[in-house]
DNA sequence: AACGATTGCGGGAACGTTCCCAAAAATGCA
DNA sequence: TGCATTTTTGGGAACGTTCCCGCAATCGTT
């Protein structure tokens, strides 16, 4: 009676040497048979071992394994805000592709604050991650540094800094690819909401719009070419920048599915209706912008081949620091139409 | 040279041993002057481990920590996908939360799919979480019992079964202020675009609707009420069968903002205009939903009350299960108008 | 059949921490 | 000052796993 109340009750773990005991044999051997790294062994031995194991509800500690081990199989993730679907999307991503591998993926967010940037990766090390992806490349920030110096594994994704090594869409392909989109309707004065400068994608998302304007023929304007933060808001201010122009865009290329979203509601609020008066492109596809009144023609990112990619970059032995680029596809819908 | 070598670049971890040789005292007391839990201790020793400690860039090895203490100071939350913008929102409350007990979320998703519920909630396990919050409860779902025979500690929170500790949203309360919200514009057909059946959220903002229109004298249309499954999608679906009625509803109440976004679609696709047409109420007010065209009303949630009120509940020790319902409020916007 | 090579197994020492316990130091009180 | 009491300290045993190493058993070859 009080036997069976601790049997079923106790909350004792289960270890691998009570599974040794009841498979009779030593603990050495039920680790082995046990070890998922190492090639699968379908001994009848191992097997009872495994049904054992099974019977007994065995769950291995993760952290005596750790311990020992020295790793810990989880990869951390630096993202902004994951309120963001994008970064969301990323998340979901980079978490798939490491459970693919055996790892577990977990994520701090930073609020594109840079200070919180290296707070988030403090704890994420603390946890003790293998490695860190971070999407929070900026220009001039030297936590790149900072984690090399610490000898801690990382690559950035989605954005870079030029430096080091980095899976990323190819912004500039996806760029051009929006514009000659425009520039194939017969646009001729196209807008751009661009991103803040210290973002890369925005950088190389501009350099596309720029190259597909040259390869059309069309002369850059400088006032076409307005910035913003990538957020609904400032997408909006952006927007309406453009429509106060004297000569405003019929187009408009905006930096992300965000800003473009904000800026329909600033062509709605101009007495303005897309696609009739104004053409508008975002980019990510999100899942969002197909359900919108006006379904939104953007630029999708496969960000399951990036999230490979940069897991695949994070424990690649190879000294030489690479950028990977991944190749966007635009998805026409009805936010662009003839220019008529 | 070769020493400097080694001190430099050996990426040897730095030991509680280290730091205690180093600082002239024993391994125990350096642990017991590095532990958080204790009560602060600022003696001149303490001072000087800690100084000491921070010079050698000691970092405590959780696992090793955790394989000791029996607990790994992590919780894990379980959300059908992180790309729903309101289970980011709470996830990010959750981790807020915790990080404010010195704890740490980790993340799971299940795609709304009950297996895979079961797969998440053993991840996370195996992971060593000292806790799980689910938001994926449904009405005949008997993973609460097996968490509970495994002698997992868990909470429910956003949706609940009625038979475990949830926090949640005060659902008929928020159904309640949103419809009376339409009642009080002298709204008299109002539809519903009600949520599935298995979600305790989707009756409960339900049972509001109804106990509102008790209120305003108003009788009840079964065919106002069309049911969805929280999406975009099937929210546009549903806002098409209302606007189908032989008398159509001059204002709707979308379960969430989700379906409230696919309803502008079906709205703006029947060629009418909200609010002018159609008044339209959505629920959970994510961020979004304020930068649209036209500003939605919705009611919103306080997620980081409903995050802090789980953890407390998760490591409550009365044995009374409760459910503790968070106040949500209505957000006015100009998505509703008087009937007009 | 004998021998070396391969494979499988068990004992036991790590991994870095916490925590128990005994001993030492500091404090209080007469 | 001397003794009892409290506080602080260090040694060492856990925690549950992996992995090295030596030994036995099996295999393949001549």
């Amino acid at each position: 009676m009080s036997d069976e109340e601790i049997t079923t009750r106790s909350k004792a773990r289960v270890t691998l040497h009570d599974v040794a005991r009841e498979a009779g044999v030593s603990k050495s051997t039920v680790s082995r048979m046990l070890d998922e790294r190492l090639p699968s062994n379908d001994t009848p031995k191992a097997q009872h071992v495994r049904e054992v194991a099974r019977r007994l509800g065995y769950v291995r500690d993760l952290s005596a394994a750790n311990l020992r081990r020295g790793s810990t199989g989880t990869i951390g993730v630096i993202v902004p805000r994951l309120t963001d679907t994008v970064m969301a999307m990323f998340y979901e991503a980079v978490s798939a592709a490491a459970a693919q591998q055996g790892r577990f993926a977990i994520v701090a967010t930073t609020d594109d604050n840079p200070k919180a940037s290296r707070a988030a990766a403090d704890a994420l090390i603390r946890r003790g991650v293998d490695g860190l992806i971070l999407t929070t490349a900026r220009e001039n920030d030297d936590l790149a540094d900072e984690l090399r110096a610490r000898g801690v594994a990382f690559v950035f994704a989605l954005r870079h800094n030029g430096k080091t090594a980095a899976s990323v869409g190819d912004d500039q392909l996806g760029g051009y690819l929006a514009t000659r989109h425009l520039c194939d309707l017969g646009h001729k004065r196209i807008g751009i909401i661009a991103g803040p400068d210290y973002a890369t994608s925005s950088l190389g998302r501009l350099a596309g719009y720029r190259q597909a304007l040259d390869e059309a023929g069309i002369p850059q304007s400088p006032e076409l070419v307005v910035p913003s933060t990538f957020s609904i808001e400032s997408g909006e201010a952006a927007a309406r920048t453009l429509l106060d122009l004297a000569d405003p865009p019929t187009a408009i290329f905006a930096i992300n599915d965000n800003t473009a979203i904000g800026s329909m509601s600033a062509i709605a609020r101009a007495g303005l209706s897309v696609p009739q008066d104004i053409s508008l492109v975002g980019y990510n596809d999100i899942p969002i912008v197909s359900r919108l009144p006006v379904p939104l023609t953007s630029v999708r990112m496969p960000f399951d081949r990036v999230a490979e990619v940069a897991l695949q970059l994070l424990f690649e032995t190879s000294e030489s620091p690479k950028v990977k680029k991944i190749t966007p596809s635009l998805i026409p819908r009805s936010s662009t139409a003839p220019l008529g």
